[in-house]
Order: structure tokens, then sequence, then C-alpha cells
DNA sequence: CGTGCCGTTGAAGGTTCTCAACCGTGGTGG
DNA sequence: CCACCACGGTTGAGAACCTTCAACGGCACG
């Protein structure tokens, strides 16, 4: 049955030992599964926080400013828990960016289920200052990087979330497109474009197609990201 | 007792009720007490992740960048419990506004002590998820709002952490200098100095010497940073 | 095989940065 | 108490980087 697929996966990913009977089930009612096709906006609720259990496939998470400006805070992959404000200065939505199944929780609900389960102890309190870091290794690139070091960073971030290494080089396979890498990175496709241009002369870079990269010096490039 | 007042303050603002005695005493052993002086770094550990909470006074954390750019994370009041990265792509220094007063303690050693403790329970999980929302405003900023838009989106953000109000207009009191604020917003003093003078020729802003600004009309700023 | 979207490339323009000089405030010492 | 000094802030001109606008190319899908 896909849901229970769904929810087994999210019991072996997220707490850190099997959690007790109540406590699943609980989750389980709150749960609510979401396939959502790619391309697709995950329904919030935007008064309340929630969190998002990426089952399969992968999301971006998106804030809105005022004049049409969107600004991507953050990509998510299978078995990443995201936490997306209710209130806040922008409204924020969660897309999908393949065919991806999401378990969506109200965020209150959520930790008031799990306080006392001690396979849920402080799993949410330590994904959400690794969430915290990566946020704040971003502000640092949108805020002193210019566009080469932005994208050589991306590379390396992506790199080690869904890199797989064949002999020597890195292999990426984004799900994103230059627009989200650009909305992602403050920057436009076209520079996007010409920076990837400028990666490949170097010969750091090499781009198989629209979505398949492949990192041939990867501390070279780290180098490039200014990561000090 | 100069370190009680700050170890009670401590237990004022951040537990949600009173502690069990073994957990506040577990605390106070771990906690280091630092008077820090203005434009001092708080010593930390820069293998393990730690946590600092603002006794008195002010900070900022400040990210460094090869080529000896730093951009400021956050900044940080009295009450407030800064979460530090050890290990990231940048390293993070803490470094004090005035003269503050610092109880600095390990992240992980904080977390087990205070793990089955109903008082701490969730209150680490909110002030990071406060942190992590407030830090992807400040990057959607970052990423996608010129500079009149980020300054006002500062002051509106001070306004509502430090401001008071008298009479229509709220008075801010910035610990900070125009380089750090310049540094928080990706952006050079002279920039800041510029918009300062915008906003002032708009009438929405006054500076009183180098420190007080007061904003007249604060609806008004906030529709200037975008906030949707 | 055609079509449409995504990505690439080029030229012009704008916002912010850089460099430099000046000013004002606040603090110190005579 | 005043004068001086140093630092932080302000203002101006020129340059850099990225954006904008526009046209073209190519992969993937129907």
């Amino acid at each position: 049955m896909v849901a229970n697929d769904a929810f087994g996966s999210f019991l072996r990913d997220i707490p850190r030992s099997t959690p007790h009977a109540s406590t699943a089930c609980g989750l389980q009612k709150l749960a609510h599964l979401l396939p959502i096709c790619r391309g697709s906006m995950v329904p919030l609720d935007p008064t309340e926080n929630s969190l998002a259990y990426v089952a399969s496939g992968a999301t971006k998470l998106i804030a809105s400013a005022s004049g049409g400006r969107e600004q991507i805070v953050a990509f998510h992959f299978r078995g990443d828990l995201v936490s997306v404000p209710g209130n806040a200065w922008h409204s924020y939505d969660l897309c999908a960016l393949v065919d991806t199944q999401i378990l969506l929780f109200p965020a209150r609900e959520f930790i008031d289920l799990t306080r006392t389960d001690p396979a849920f102890e402080d799993i949410l309190l330590e994904r959400s200052l690794t969430a915290l870091h990566r946020c704040r290794d971003k502000a640092v690139g949108l805020g002193r990087k210019n566009a080469q070091e932005r994208l050589a960073s991306f590379l390396v971030g992506m790199a080690e979330r869904i890199g797989t290494r064949e002999d020597g080089t890195t292999i990426l396979d984004l799900p994103m497109s230059r627009r989200d890498i650009g909305d992602s990175l403050g920057l436009t496709i076209e520079t996007i474009s010409r920076q990837f241009g400028e990666l490949r002369k170097s010969g750091l870079v090499q781009t198989v197609g629209r979505c398949r990269v492949e990192l041939c010096d990867l501390a070279e490039l780290a180098k490039r990201a200014g990561h000090a």
C-alpha cells in the first residue's frame, strides 16, 4: 500500500529508534499523504507552521517578496524534513521539483505528540539546527559572494547531498532548472548560464544534457566557492 | 553575586517553568560565565557547536568567507540564546557590540542534560525555529532586495526587537555601527549612509547622533521593505 | 518531424562598489 | 574649559559586476 510505504519510510528516516506504538499511531492519524506533481505546490495552511516529510522526490521552498520576486530558500530531497513558516515577513510555498510524495503535518500537533517519546526527542532539534546552519552558510553566499563563488558553493553543496562518485569525478543529476538555481542564489538564469560556461572553460565542470553535471575537481571547486 | 545574576536570568528567560534541581545544577556546572568587552570575541571551541545565552548586552554573529569578507548572520540581545555552528563552510565568531555577559555552553552537553526535563523540553526547538525563520527572511532580503528595501527591512526588524514607542514614533538606539549594518545586509557603509539619507528625505526616518534612529512611519517603512 | 521550452550568447544599462576626500561627533589631554 | 585628535559617518566620481532586453540554439516531447 502506497500510504504505508510513505509512512514506513518516515518511521525509518526520522525517529532515532522505534517509537512508542501510540506515538506512531497518533502521527499516522495526523499525517496527510500528498502526491504532488512536478511543478505543483504543497497545499499549506498559511497561518500555521507546517512540517513536511519528503517521502520521495524533491522540493524547493520558495519565499515570495513583493513585486513577484521569488527566492528559493532551500532544496529538499528524499528523507528530508522541512519546516515551513506560517506567519513571516514573506509568504512561503513548498513546490515539487519532480513528482513527489509528501507527508504533511501541522507542526504544533507534531511537536506535542512526539514531545514525550525518546525516539523523537531531539531529532527535530538536530534537523532544525542543520537547516539553520545551512541557511546561514547560504546567507553568507548571498550577502558577500560573486556569481562564480555562489555557483561553485551550490555545486559543492549539492555534491555533498545528492552526488555520486565515479572514478574521481562527482556526478550530479540536478532535479532543478537553471531558473531554480538562479532563484536560489539570488542571480538570473543568464548569469547562471555564463558562470557554468566559465567553470566549463576552467575544466572544473562538464555538463551533459540539461540536468547532468560532472564535477571533475571538487577540491578546486570548493576553493572557488570561497569556503573559509 | 554577578555569576548568580547571569545564571538567574538564564533560568528566568529560557526554561518554560522551574526546571528540576538536578538539571539546573548540571547546567550551572556546564556554564562558563564570560564578560566580553565591546568589540571582543567570545572564545568558542571551533570544532563543536556552542550555545551562548546573552545575559546582558548585545552581540553579532559573524561568518568569515575567504578574502577577509565578513557577513553578519544575526544580531542578539539580552535574553537571546545563540546557536553557533562549530564545523561549517565558513568560520563563525560571536562578537560583543557593547560590554556583554555571556553564558557559554557546549551544545551537545546542554542538550543531553536538558533532554529529559519538561521545562526545557521544546524551548530549544522553538528558539531554533525562530532563528531559522529569521534567517530565511534575511536570505530573501540578501538575494532579492535592493539597498533601500534591505535597510527598511532591517529597521522594521530592529523596531520589533528593541524599539520603544513614544507618541507615534518608534525610537531605536542601535548598538551596532554603520559597518555592522552593512555587513549584515550585504552592503557597504557608503550605501547604508546613502540609503539613510534617502529615508530621511522621504521623512520616514530621523537620525539623532550616531546611534539613535527615530522611525516616524513604521507602516510605510514596512511597505518599502517589500514584505509580501 | 515539428513545436515549445529551456538554455546559451551578446550588447546596453543600472545599481552598487571602490576609492578618495571631507565632515562631525565624541573623547582625551593639556 | 578648550583644543585637538581619532574614528565613524557622509558625500562625490568613476568603475565593476550583474541585470535587462533581445535573439538564437538545441534538447525533449508530442
